[in-house]
DNA sequence: TCTATATTCAATCAAAAGGTTGATAAAGGA
DNA sequence: TCCTTTATCAACCTTTTGATTGAATATAGA
């Protein structure tokens, strides 16, 4: 697998556990600090087996890594994962502006700018 | 709904929408310019009509929005959408760095600052 | 050692997601 | 009007996801 298909892997696996609202609610949670298991199950009505997965996910994609003391492994957030997802979408929020100007040249029939894009479709 | 669980289920639909890869990859189309259903089918080999289902996926988490030309309906970005993700997001990293701090105070033993939070907790 | 606590593994299940094919609708152009 | 293009609707299928229950593992403490 080449570097680039790594890196959008990341991405999906990203998303993917925010994508869950019991998971971006864990994400807020140790954003105030580290908690266990039993910690980030009580506020839901799951069980703490369905915690622990929830978590797993997150650890997946890297947006949280564990420690451990004793029996307990306490969760916290990984803040570089989250910046690379703030990357990611700047990535494409930054260009919308120069987009739209383009796509008023489209409307105005002044289609030269987009053309130039198009060349590399069909 | 009130309005906080209002915008929970935008941000639900939002990281959920863009879970996907190749919503993803529409996203970073579009955001070189507005495009059809059949300019964003051609590099995928999926059907037309998985990729516009994938669109209204996008359309209805805010992050796309559409207009009319003839029998034509080309997709373009809604930047407002992504910058509430980001928006999202920092609002949990920002806070990473104090919260590194608490957790390095409960490693050495000081937890005081952290029962302040847990009092919420059981 | 025996027990309580914290967490995970395994098997299972219902619901949702992503995809397909086939039919339908809407708009322009020959 | 007929045909082509563009896009969507509808029904269906397969895989994945989120959750559950029950058993197992690991560690601390009495």
């Amino acid at each position: 697998m080449d570097v680039v298909t790594e890196a959008e892997d990341r991405l999906d696996r990203a998303f993917m556990a925010l994508a869950d609202p019991v998971r971006r609610a864990i994400v807020a949670r140790l954003s105030r600090g580290p908690a266990t298991v039993n910690d980030l199950a009580e506020p839901f009505a799951i069980t703490k087996q369905a915690v622990s997965k929830h978590i797993q996910v997150l650890e997946q994609a890297g947006l949280v890594s564990r420690s451990k003391d004793a029996q307990r492994r306490p969760a916290h957030l990984v803040p570089e994962a989250l910046e690379q997802l703030t990357a990611w979408i700047d990535t494409y929020r930054l260009t919308t502006e120069s987009s739209f100007r383009r796509l008023d040249a489209v409307l105005a029939g002044l289609d030269t700018d987009v053309t130039t894009h198009n060349t590399e479709r069909k």
